[in-house]
RNA sequence: GGCGGCAUGGCCAAGUGGUAAGGCAAGGGUCUGCAAAAUCCUCACCCUCAGUUCGAGUCUGAGUGCCGCCUCCA
């Protein structure tokens, strides 16, 4: 089976097939920088980093653009309430970004264009529209004409005449007047008293929301990319206006397939289950939540869930991860007893019979759930036999363990699940600490005083250190941290 | 009001016609001075009703419940 991708336009799964062979263009909606991400990012990006990295394990070549929407209402307010400049709220929050998205090993994008850096293409896109008819000035402002443009409301599903403008009760009234149309959009706003303004043949002002994608999107990729991807929500209005933006003027597709991810809901204080997100107020911060859980044990969570899928999130289950976690993680940690005891080499051969399974589960529309399990399989295998020859057994064939690590540790970082060095876990007690006390209990032990060791065992398993005795070879010890 | 999605064991979650993957948790056994995420074993009338079919978690219809979008949103 071949890569076949969900594409929304056509709300079926197609073969995939890129415009230029071996060659994809992808595009990532990126966030608006006037906060810390949220987990709602987290589930978004780690999924856009795992078809990224699974498109290049199948032997494509990726263009990955995402941009920052780096000017906008929520900075200014921010930056009002803070006393900083509209770019330095953006600098800020861009910076957390990037921090957070690569403890989740979240690779960077070939680019990360910003509204800032990018005005002469957005003024020149609107102008193109002018020309073509689609849009309009009104009192400084520039509205798109939404009724021009034939194919509206094709992503979404949406017609007009089903529409009801402003049934989200979210209407903008000093907008109402100036549209000719209450589903027209902003391409252009006039500049507001003290707030940043650019130049334009429509006087100073800023972009609307949509037209940056448009105007990035074209000057790294060109008139159409392979993929657009970015969460549910996007999808109306944001995606279809920006079809309609860059389909106006090239007369070329924006895009061959539409992608989008579910959310991530969480539970709130009623019961009720809603989306994470900043309006809501109901978001954790991936920067807290790294705090005490693992970045990998949330992108397992994610993993664990197909992409389009919804995700109720707990600390429940993201304990359940994080669990399951530290067992791939211990198995991934494997490779200096490989190398210096098994004298095996960390490279080469792997096992094609399960990579192929593999690569069935993530060929159907990036079906991580199943692929994790030739993951969970490879991690069996390898802890068992491991155990086995730990408690003084004898590993049958060190040359099939070997392969069955290289297998795990490649398609681990397919998916983006990279294990810590071993020796730079974040604990509350430092390894040596730990050793000194597995030395004390050593003593105890050996003096049978077995209310001491149990002492100890017990003092460090409330640091979250378990110890592992073996028959053969010292106390060895885990963090569940 | 319009459009779309979801409903599988204690929790999470795959499975789109052939008799229920996987993870976490739990219980029991092994091992252990004790212990352990090690090891062995156990654990599903797939929301309801009615159809189609030799056969349905999977298809059709009706119903119930939940969620999202309808110009802030990943």
């Amino acid at each position: 089976m071949a890569l076949h991708i969900y594409n929304t336009l056509t709300r079926k799964k197609e073969f995939f097939q890129p415009q230029s062979a071996g060659q994809v263009k992808f595009y990532c909606c990126g966030v608006t920088p006037y906060d810390h991400s949220h987990l709602g990012h987290g589930r978004s990006y780690v999924v856009w980093d795992t078809v990224r990295r699974y498109l290049e394990f199948s032997g494509y070549s990726v263009t990955y653009i995402q941009n920052f929407t780096d000017v906008d209402d929520k900075i200014l307010k921010r930056a009002d309430e803070t006393g900083l400049t509209m770019t330095e709220v953006a600098n800020t929050f861009i910076a957390s970004y990037h921090d957070d998205m690569k403890a989740l090993n979240i690779r960077p994008a070939t680019a990360f264009p910003r509204i800032t850096t990018s005005m002469p293409q957005i003024t020149d896109l609107i102008k193109e529209l002018e020309t073509a008819g689609f849009a309009y000035p009104s009192h400084g402002d520039v509205y798109y004409h939404v009724r021009r443009f034939a194919d509206y409301g094709k992503l979404s599903g949406k017609r007009l005449e089903q529409l009801e403008a402003g049934r989200s009760n979210r209407l903008n009234d000093d907008e109402v007047d100036r549209k000719q149309d209450p589903f027209d959009f902003a391409l252009w706003k006039a500049a507001q008293e003290g707030e940043p303004a650019w130049e334009s043949p429509w006087g100073p002002g800023r972009p609307g929301w949509h037209i940056e994608c448009s105007a990035m999107l074209r000057e790294h990729l060109g008139d159409t990319v392979d993929i657009h991807a970015g969460g549910e929500d996007l999808q109306f209005p944001h995606h279809e206006n920006e079809i309609a933006q860059s389909e106006a003027v090239t007369g070329k597709p924006l895009a061959h397939w539409w992608m989008h991810n579910g959310f991530l809901n969480v539970v709130d204080s009623e019961g009720k289950v809603e989306k994470m997100s900043k309006s809501l107020g109901n978001f954790v911060t991936l920067r807290n939540l790294f705090q005490e859980y693992s970045p990998m044990a949330l992108r397992l969570l994610v993993l664990n869930t197909i992409y389009r899928n919804p995700i109720t999130f707990s600390l429940d289950i993201l304990q359940a991860n994080q669990n399951a976690w530290h067992t791939i993680e211990e198995a991934l940690q494997l490779s200096d007893w490989i190398a210096s005891i098994l004298r095996q080499p960390l490279d080469g051969e792997v096992l094609s019979e399960e990579i192929e399974r593999f690569k069935k589960g993530m060929d159907d529309d990036f079906n991580t759930p199943e692929a994790l399990t030739v993951i969970f399989e490879l991690r069996n295998y390898l802890l068992k036999e491991y155990n086995t020859v730990t408690h003084g057994g004898t590993l049958a064939d060190p040359a099939h363990f070997a392969r069955t690590w290289r297998t795990l540790k490649l398609l681990s970082e397919v998916l983006g699940l990279k294990a810590e060095p071993i020796k730079a876990k974040i604990m509350s007690l430092s390894a040596e600490a730990i050793e000194a006390q597995i030395l004390l209990r050593k003593q105890a032990r050996e003096s049978r005083n077995w209310g001491e060791a149990d002492r100890i065992r017990k003092y460090l398993a409330e640091k979250g250190i378990t110890l592992i005795d073996h028959k053969d070879k010292p106390t060895t010890w885990i963090s569940s941290l």
